[in-house]
DNA sequence: CATGAATGAGGTTTCATTCAT
DNA sequence: AATGAATGAAACCTCATTCAT
């Protein structure tokens, strides 16, 4: 990752969180970071049922504040949701980077879920944005090709089972999370070792049939949790 | 299953709700049926965190019958859980009934799955039921014998690929329901030939590997969505 | 007292509760008396702000059977309280049987308070009964009476300190009983001594001077505990 | 007492009801003020079980208001008590400056049960305040301190009854207080005079006998009402 | 801008009381 | 007569949200 852990906050795409061009001033970056950083721990550690007031003393700031910065839960998330497709767009670049397709695929599975476990927010998080702020969207999208890049080549290469799109990798990827979050890192590994095996290509499988998730499926199942 | 769906009400195992020996008054029990269809169609739309005020509002009942009825809203999932699980032991009781180990196994996935996708609430409720009541605890553990006979008569077969627990059959059968439960039967469809294709013995793959989920960190999978 | 504890309930001065002529039939005049000792013993033991649906399930019967026999907590009150003014009234009785009229005014205070520490809720209930039943006002009425006679005859015989009134009697009384309730019967004792010596006459004191308690407003102390 | 009544709110200790160092905001101090009133003169007139939300519409502000300032009804009675406790003190801090023991004691008496008679709830608020705040504990401490001087200088005077403990003079300030809350102050001087008698010392009468009140009795007493 | 005070709707729960069975 | 089911008002409390300071 690029981006220092232990920074106040990472602000990837629009650097200063600002909404129309201009940057914010700085003290304004900062608390808009203290209440990020607030709201990552709180939404980690409760979930994502905390009250404002309670981020905002978190944070050290006052309510207001954290309304001015963020109208609604919906805005926080998404703030919070800037970092993490950023974390989740470096280990897709990365993942891509790899020469033999199919361990790309791996890669992608193992660190994703990795990350997603390490942070019981971050399953809640990851996919949810609302398309409120195009440079959000467009990251997603960003991440969502790139998936498909990586996909598409190992397709390609005839090592993933046919049919097998996009999404079925991200469903399959957010339940291992779900699974090693409560259970820990060993119970996420066995079941990444069983999605792959599901996912590799086999002489004796036909193609994955049926119906496929639409992203807006996927991205409800995810917020429901 | 026995029990046509539409009907007022289901009354499982113990036929009209009663706590104590006698069965409720007929109009007692016609409210009592018409809170838990209340409850159970907003369980199933808007997940477990409905007021009770607004079950009472659906129901067309004073918020203190509700309350009169079902103490907590644990009183209530349990109560809506009698029903569900007696379907879900006929079910698994149906499936381990089939000759063909595998056979079985599919059985119980396909119409497990299928049950849970009709009803997201179910998905929200099965296996979740606190154990105050041993009447449901002890029919849990039913279901959790038959899925484990079901399992071991099909690993004694050599069908299933070895390591396969009782917790990863639920936990693939769970996931699968998420998804048909947003996306809809076909997709369940899909995920279901996945998952059994994941579970299948193949020569070509080992033993699963990794610590398999405990029941207890099933649950609170579950619980928490 | 010639009313034995441990009988289904004393029935007072109606001796069957019946508020126009005719006695109760006997199944609702056992059902009284249910009710009657449940509340007795919950007032007794957790204050007069115990729900009716309590008293009831206490009683074994329904609220609806409470409601019949008492339309409201008042009511309900007023019926102890006839048991109460009974016991009273024999006690006063017997006090100013005793010869010395000091020794009847002793015997008043000390046996009044004895029973009123020995029950707490007696000593929430004694002389607050309404008005509604003219049965229960001349009940009270007679002890009022029964008390100023023993006070007269005292102050006749020069052995109380003049001015001294049956509401100083009273209120006084009720006070120790207070002190009683809480602490016990030897604080109790305590204060008895404290106030039969505040009482008696004495050559160096003068009579007792400013507004004596009216009878109403005694009663709005002792409702108001 | 410097602190005339009828001002919008008497700031004891702490001058604005500050709980950290800071003083509250001028508009939250009014409110505060406001609340306090109400609690006041409704606790005054109707006892201490008066719902919050009335409180908040007769301060004419929101629920919501009132418990941001205080938490639980503890905390506003607190409040409240912070006021009257002080107005104790300096009673207790005059009288004890009486040359005369038992002049002091026949001030103490008298002044205390007139200010208690003169607010209900003072009757109910002072000596109850919990633990919470050591400042309030102490501050009652420091009147108990100052009420069982006032009484050993009068027994080392050998004007007060032998074996009169602070808790005697206490309650019966207390009953009298009672009493003069409900039949006004006449009422209330007759039993001061009464009670007064009682305690001086008499040639006639020996010391005081049985179990005294313990604080602990004698505060469940008055909490009880 | 930042603050945190104020608001009130809405959730939970209990109970007095009525009324169908 | 007895029952206990149903009701809804009212208390308690929390929070999202607005707005004066």
């Amino acid at each position: 990752m690029a981006q220092p852990t232990g920074r106040a906050t990472s602000d990837g795409p629009s650097p200063a969180g600002a909404t129309d061009g201009r940057p914010l001033r700085k003290d304004a970056q900062r608390t808009r970071a203290l209440v990020l950083d607030a709201a990552r721990a709180l939404f980690a550690e409760r979930g994502i049922d905390v009250s404002f007031d309670e981020i905002a003393r978190a944070a050290g700031v006052g309510v207001g504040t954290v309304y001015r910065r963020f109208p609604d839960r919906e805005a926080l998330v998404d703030a919070l949701f800037a970092d993490k497709i950023e974390k989740l767009l470096d280990l897709v670049g990365q993942a891509s980077e790899v020469a033999d397709p199919w361990e790309s695929i791996v890669q992608f599975v193992e660190r994703g879920t990795a990350q997603m476990c390490a942070d019981r927010a971050l399953t809640e998080v990851v996919m949810c944005a609302s398309d409120v702020h195009e440079a959000f969207a467009r990251r997603r999208d960003d991440v969502t090709a790139a998936v498909e890049s990586v996909l598409r080549r190992a397709q390609d290469a005839g090592v993933v089972r046919p049919g097998v799109e996009a999404t079925d990798l991200a469903f399959l990827a957010h339940m291992v999370s779900l699974a090693g979050a409560h259970a820990g890192k060993e119970t996420a590994e066995r079941y990444v070792a069983l999605v792959l095996d599901a996912l590799r290509a086999r002489p004796d499988v036909g193609p994955l049939s049926g119906r496929p998730l639409s992203m807006e499926d996927f991205q409800e199942i995810v917020q429901s949790s």
